[in-house]
DNA sequence: GCAAAAGTGTTAGAAGTACACCCATGA
DNA sequence: TCATGGGTGTACTTCTAACACTTTTGC
């Protein structure tokens, strides 16, 4: 046994990613698990902590191995300590076995976390290691413990966070990105359909994106500028005026 | 030692109420600790779970505990794992003493709740074995462990949600407000100021608030108008437009 | 009558909504 | 030249902000 270990509490990261069309979830293989079949057996990344980890860092910790990025916005969200959440048997067995815990584990706290992240060639050599895999939130398989709850609740989270600071859905896309881009990734976590002229008149208000000279290249049809998002002080960027 | 705790994870509420004027934070004494002085030694209301117990459970237990209240709308708003929160050794030492454990605490997890409540009799005669208090936040004393952290997180977290769905906002006031109370609320909680007129033409588009025949009662200026909040389903409370 | 807080109208500007049409590009 | 998405103009509605004066009540 890993004599560091937390066997009481431990961090689950929802890793989503736009690819262009919609949002996925980076799901990993429960390594080692008996009685796999292709399409089962996936979970969200995540580890317990270790003893003298801080939360944050137990967090970037997991997203690190997996992916190798640093310096990611990782939000935590929620703490999920339903008293079954191990209430499958298999799900407890696996736990001790990978983390060569010697007693039998009853119950876990999860603190969870969730990133935005850009789907790129960077994205695609996963640490390999893990078997992870983007899945469309649409289309997630039934995941170990209470992971298929945990992501609905992320994906609620992100929708609020970004009414409040839409400059977080900025990491959802490439440096440089279209009109079009940014306005599909908001209507995507925001669930709203939104008028194309309009955004673009919201567009040119934004303090937070500057547009540039550069346009869209070998495209079959009108080539679209380029934006990029600039990065400003915190304040005022929910522009929350108040009821009044 | 009592069998059923957790050793490892707790729960702690900032339990916020509005007095009128401000708000204040609901703070208890430290029972037993050595070396107290008549100011210090205390700490947020919060417990270590049981190990059958789910995490808001945990928190309604210890809300109700002090207060006798039941079904109060309790939010998880973070939690809190720095591994240093103990590093005062005489808040681990209060802590295993509290719970009769009988091995060292090295560090504890807590997940923080927070509740809105209005000030009134019932809140007056608190479970008299917790030496109660209600504290303007800004007059907070130095708390215990990192719950002054806590509090301001608490907080903003609160001017938040508020933002997002203000009929939160109406757990803070009698049944029956006026709409001087409702304004101060809510300039308090946004940390804003709101024209007298403009917030009365808001008020009469709010359809989750009615305005009642009755009046104010013996009050030496012009009698105030009751309104009544009625809660009506969940959608679009937030009135969220999209960018569009 | 006077102190103290409640309540009301109007206007100008900003921001959001709803439309239908023209533009640039590669195939 | 045509299919494909990129980009625009304009009118209308709604929201927000900024103002100062009148009303009711107990003392």
């Amino acid at each position: 046994m890993n004599p560091t270990v937390n066997p009481y509490v431990s961090v689950d990261c929802v890793l989503l990613g736009f690819d262009g069309e919609q949002l996925n979830v980076l799901i990993v293989r429960q390594s080692g698990k008996g009685g796999e079949d292709s399409t089962g057996n996936y979970k969200l990344p995540g580890s317990l902590i270790y003893m003298d980890e801080n939360l944050d860092e137990a967090a970037q910790r997991v997203l690190n191995q997996l992916t190798g990025l640093v310096h990611v916005n990782m939000m935590q969200f929620k703490a999920f300590g339903g008293a079954d959440r191990l209430k499958n048997p298999s799900d407890s067995v696996w736990l001790e076995r990978f983390h060569h815990l010697n007693h039998h584990i009853e119950r876990i706290v999860t603190i969870a976390y969730t990133s935005l992240l850009r789907i790129d060639r960077r994205m695609e050599k996963l640490e390999g290691g893990y078997e992870a895999r983007w899945i469309p939130i649409g289309e997630l398989p039934k995941l170990a413990f209470d992971h298929n709850d945990i992501v609905l609740e992320a994906v609620e989270s992100v929708k609020q966070k970004s009414t409040l600071d839409p400059t977080l859905l900025f990491d959802l896309l490439p440096r440089k990105f279209t009109a079009a881009q940014l306005r599909v990734v908001i209507e995507n976590v925001q669930g709203v359909t939104i008028d194309v002229k309009n955004f673009h008149k919201k567009l040119a208000t934004m303090p937070y994106v500057m547009p540039l000279e550069e346009k869209e290249d070998g495209v079959n049809h009108r080539a679209a500028r380029y934006y990029k998002f600039k990065r400003i002080r915190k304040k005022n960027l929910t522009e929350g005026k108040m009821e009044s």
